[in-house]
DNA sequence: TCATATT
């Protein structure tokens, strides 16, 4: 359907739009003439999982102007929900758009006693300053350095390349310097440097620990994980609570995933807590998955983490919900099974929203701050088959919101979690779980 | 405090 002129779409006047709320069955060809009702759409891109390919959820719409793309905000931003969709669609300007037509540029080597007159009446040569601002401390005193936003482009770069390294500023030795500003994105990766950088000022291992440290496989080097730190179980077993480390997540190497011990075992199958292989082990296992070699903890306790506080072992054992367990002689002495400990259910997730049937969802709060997906599902495994479990973070700083959603494949797993978990006291909180909002009304579009 | 997903 879609015809006529299709200019290329790296022109600067047009706009991205960020769309969420798409339901995942839904083409590129229904989302264009959806958004044709509103506005002038060159192109709609669906966003999909790289590797599945699959819909997720969102897509970019390109507007052939900011008019344009304004129009469609306005019209459908929280404005409709489309089938399938459980809010609103969320239709705003994509990552980077807003800063990409603030043509913002960063000016350093400002002496310090340089006013935003001066500054401005500098730059207007070079165009229409739409926003100047010295950055400025405690007591007003200038950082020397300002960030200048111009009308167009054109401007801005005329600017750049007039004045950068080039012109000095009256008494100043040095010229000043003009670059495009950074990005959010940019100050983001520059942030996540600098974590990094600190985390890794941890204690040495190798140094005061070295037998331990000599367990690891020799030369084996564990994938990135993101943050540039790679971090061994055997660290968290000699330090304790790696929540200490701050908001970093920690990944295990798959050699000693083969290990995982899951916290929430009850003591009498501690023979049954060390995994085979963990299919469904979560490349962002939180950091309470411990990997520890059997010798180590059979016999020795538990590493002393939260996620052992749970009301797991209670000795009626009246938990022992385990669809799952195919149960050869599964029932032991506490009542919970083995499954917990040789689920080898490779369904298990805990990073996908996987919602299961009615009444099988489950939304959980007060969750303690340090919790990430595979945490919760540890602690709620017990109960059923847990499809997907997911701790909600603040984008930006990637904090717990201490909130949360567990779904099960059914209601009885579901009802048993609240009636065990609910009111439980974890980390001086008190957990509050219920049933999942519905949100899935039908909505007409 | 109820599934937020940025090729």
């Amino acid at each position: 359907m879609a015809e006529g002129k299709k200019e290329k779409n790296s022109n600067e006047e047009s706009v991205k739009l960020f769309v969420g709320q798409v339901p995942k069955h839904m083409n590129e060809a229904q989302l264009l003439s959806m958004f044709k009702e509103f506005a002038l759409v060159d192109e709609v891109n669906i966003i999909k999982d790289k590797t599945t390919r699959a819909s997720r959820g969102c897509c970019f719409v390109i507007c052939p102007s900011r008019q344009e793309a304004d129009k469609a905000v306005n019209a459908c931003h929280n404005k409709k929900t489309l089938p399938g969709a459980s809010s609103p669609l969320q239709v705003k300007y994509a990552d980077g758009e807003l800063e990409r037509l603030e043509h913002k540029l960063f000016v350093g080597m400002l002496p310090k006693n340089v006013s935003e007159a001066e500054v401005s009446a500098l730059f207007s040569k070079y165009g229409i300053i739409k926003d100047l601002q010295i950055l400025r401390g405690s007591q007003q005193t200038s950082k020397g350095c300002a960030f200048l936003k111009y009308e167009t482009k054109e401007q801005a770069l005329a600017a750049l390349e007039a004045i950068n390294g080039k012109h000095k500023m009256e008494g100043s030795s040095v010229p000043l310097v003009v670059k495009w500003a950074d990005t959010e994105k940019e100050r983001q990766a520059r942030r996540a440097q600098k974590a990094q950088s600190q985390a890794s000022n941890v204690p040495n291992v190798d140094s005061q620990h070295p037998s331990l440290f000599g367990a690891l496989p020799v030369g084996y080097v564990p994938p990135y994980n993101g943050y540039g730190y790679q971090a061994s179980s055997v660290m968290f077993a000699l330090y304790g609570a790696p929540g200490a480390y701050g908001l970093m997540q920690y990944r295990l190497p798959p050699m000693q995933n083969q290990h995982a011990f899951h916290g929430i075992i009850p003591p009498v199958n501690q023979g049954n807590a060390i995994r085979g292989a963990t299919p469904d082990l979560s490349p962002n296992m939180g950091p309470r998955n411990y990997a520890i070699p059997p010798a180590s903890y059979v016999g020795s306790g538990y590493p002393n983490v939260p996620a052992l506080q749970y009301p797991m072992a209670y000795p009626g054992g009246m938990l022992g919900h385990r669809p799952l367990s195919s149960s050869p002689g599964s029932v032991t002495p506490t009542g919970a099974n083995s499954n917990s400990a040789a689920s080898s259910s490779p369904g298990t997730s805990s990073g996908g929203q996987l919602e299961g049937p009615p009444g099988a969802n489950l939304f959980i709060y007060h969750i303690p701050q340090d919790f990430g997906d595979q945490d919760l599902a540890n602690a709620f495994q017990q109960f059923g088959r847990v499809l997907s479990a997911k701790v909600f973070v603040d984008k930006a700083t990637g904090v717990s919101k201490c909130f949360g959603f567990v779904s099960y494949d059914g209601p009885v797993a579901a009802q048993n979690a609240i009636a065990m978990m609910n009111g439980f006291q974890l980390s001086g909180k008190k957990l509050k779980v219920q049933l999942k909002r519905d949100n899935k009304q039908n909505n007409p579009y």
